[in-house]
DNA sequence: GTGAAAGCGCTAACAG
DNA sequence: CTGTTAGCGCTTTCAC
């Protein structure tokens, strides 16, 4: 490895006076000090080691993405977009993919205690990690949060979105398209519905689907894990037999699960969006392009991502201003899935 | 931030005491020393720094990927699964999303070069960058190629796989289903075609169709870019106002265009699979889950990442070993979009 | 204009 | 058993 001191050495000069002409620092340097120096950093192809400039000088020039996974294609545009966002800033991004695991979100957010990134953004939290994030408000470093919720109390810039009230407004949708039972196929979300419980995104579902007079109870849970085969594996098994389908609408809440239930109910003989009708969260090109082409409330990922890049750059930039909080609306985009008089 | 130094000062003892103490490393400590140093390191909720012990014992325990983009669901799942393998190895993962920009891709090189990654794994590679390349194997650090053509001289690990023999199976299959006229759709594979010129791909291309009678021309090259959006648009203006498909056989070269192109097909009133075929190359579950199953050339993603992974392993245990060439089969899957007996 | 020197936080060989 | 010391490669004052 070529060093700093290999180019001194080899250009007549101190690791000083190379290391203040390469990084361009302004200071009176003489002509030919500075070409030699370039010259030679040049034959020597000298990098600079950037564990040992981050050392010295106590930053990284790098963003941190703490994402669950990059499977779910609205993820992978998120990252995509962050990374081209920053790149123009100067600022490198590093992905953290924590796929729902506490201890791998602990580890990502570590990284940002321990000064391996500038800052944090964080796709998503999950509640087992409160500690970290307590000590992060404590340390003052920059984490900006993406979040569907209120995020409690803790002072960090926070991009909200509406995802949670999507619930609300699908339901209202597949109830204004005739349904009258409707289930909600997922995770956590499904699983609480499933076993009688509460949250936030099930007081959406449920405040709309009472307001239009539709029942719902803990079969309207359809658990699987998150990908197509296993939605696909949960739904078959519901319609095995069925000679009509056990619900009528349906609420998918990832758009890595919506294909498996689609096909799972066409398989089973049904018609979407004629029998049943199915909607999603996420506006991805599949969805669009898909032969049934899928409802869905769609975040607006391009707006999101520029703010969350802007916050960040912004709070690196002032680390003490207070706490920005935004807010952005989701829309919802009616496709075939549960318009038959669409076209696509 | 807290350092050792701090835990020195509150324990009572050297910070190199404490180094040692809390690196678990095999030396003789007095048993209360040992317990006052991990109390107070909890305490005080010490958390190593990573850039000082990198710069210190010169590694990192991170691997770098180099990956094109995580939009196109296959790098997602290489990329998840080597994330999988490499952690439970004691690995981190650092993905370099490079989106074919050779800037970006050398940018990534770098920080192999500059120690910043232990280990890279190159899921692709473009020719501009050849400099680096050869930089790097002249630096004899751990680069192990993930490659689609014979990697030409240079020395590293490399997994090879046959996805340019896919254009040749695919086409020899849609010859098979009844096929007169086949187009590729796509990037460079695509425009190489189009201008008349050759690769080894189009090598398989040509081979295939020669061998059934099928003619290709320049025509037969359909240009379009990465996603959905784009390959709709190329594939909606060839078929504008046609009453027949111009092409009765489509090669698209990504899952990220498969859709649009069926899309375009559909909506220009043509039939999938009775009046036109495709079929496309990884095997993701959009695929299989899509109301239209699609034909693919299914690369075997989770033995790749597993020779991957082993063998960067092996590279980084012992750095002299002769370089070792892996090679790996596709199959190909058929289903509805080629063939209209398939249910799935 | 340029060099000497201290220091970022941690590791590791060497003493004692 | 534990402390001293010399780095890792770079940045940044402060003198000359």
């Amino acid at each position: 490895m070529i060093t700093l001191k290999d180019i001194g050495r080899i250009a007549g000069c101190d690791i000083s006076t190379a290391s203040r002409v390469l990084n361009g620092k302004p200071c009176r340097v003489s002509e030919e000090m500075r070409d030699r120096i370039h010259e030679t950093a040049r034959q020597l192809e000298y990098l600079p080691n950037r564990t040992a400039s981050s050392l010295a000088n106590g930053n990284t020039r790098t963003v941190g993405v703490l994402i669950p996974n990059v499977f779910d294609g609205v993820y992978a545009e998120y990252l995509e977009r962050l990374e081209t966002g920053f790149t123009a800033a100067g600022y490198a991004v590093r992905p953290f993919i924590c796929h729902n695991r506490p201890e791998k979100e602990n580890a990502a957010l570590d990284s940002l205690l321990r000064n391996e990134v500038d800052a944090m953004i964080a796709m998503y939290y999950s509640f087992d990690c409160r500690d970290r994030y307590e000590r992060i408000s404590r340390s003052r470093q920059p984490l900006i949060f993406r979040c569907v919720n209120e995020i409690e109390e803790l002072p960090f810039d926070t991009v909200r979105m509406d995802l949670t009230e999507g619930y609300g407004v699908l339901a209202s949708h597949l109830a204004d398209m005739g349904c009258k039972r409707i289930a909600v196929v997922g995770g956590s979300v499904a699983s609480l519905l499933a076993c009688g419980g509460n949250s936030i995104p099930l007081g959406y579902f449920r405040a709309a689907c009472k307001a239009r007079g539709i029942a719902v109870g803990p079969e309207c849970g359809i658990v699987s894990g998150d990908g197509q085969d296993e939605a696909y594996e949960a739904v078959s098994r519901l319609c095995k037999g069925k000679s009509a389908p056990p619900f009528d609408g349906m609420i998918v809440q990832s758009t890595n699960r919506v294909f498996g239930v689609c096909k799972a109910l066409l398989d089973a003989g049904f018609r979407i969006p004629e029998t049943v009708k199915a909607a999603t969260f996420s506006d991805l090109s599949v969805c669009r392009y898909s032969p049934i082409p899928v409802t869905v409330w769609a975040q607006p990922v391009e707006e999101i991502c520029r703010a969350l890049t802007e916050a960040t750059l912004a709070r690196l930039e002032h680390p003490d201003s207070p706490p920005r909080k935004m807010e952005f609306q989701s829309t919802l985009i009616i496709r075939k899935s549960t318009n038959p008089e669409r076209n696509a």
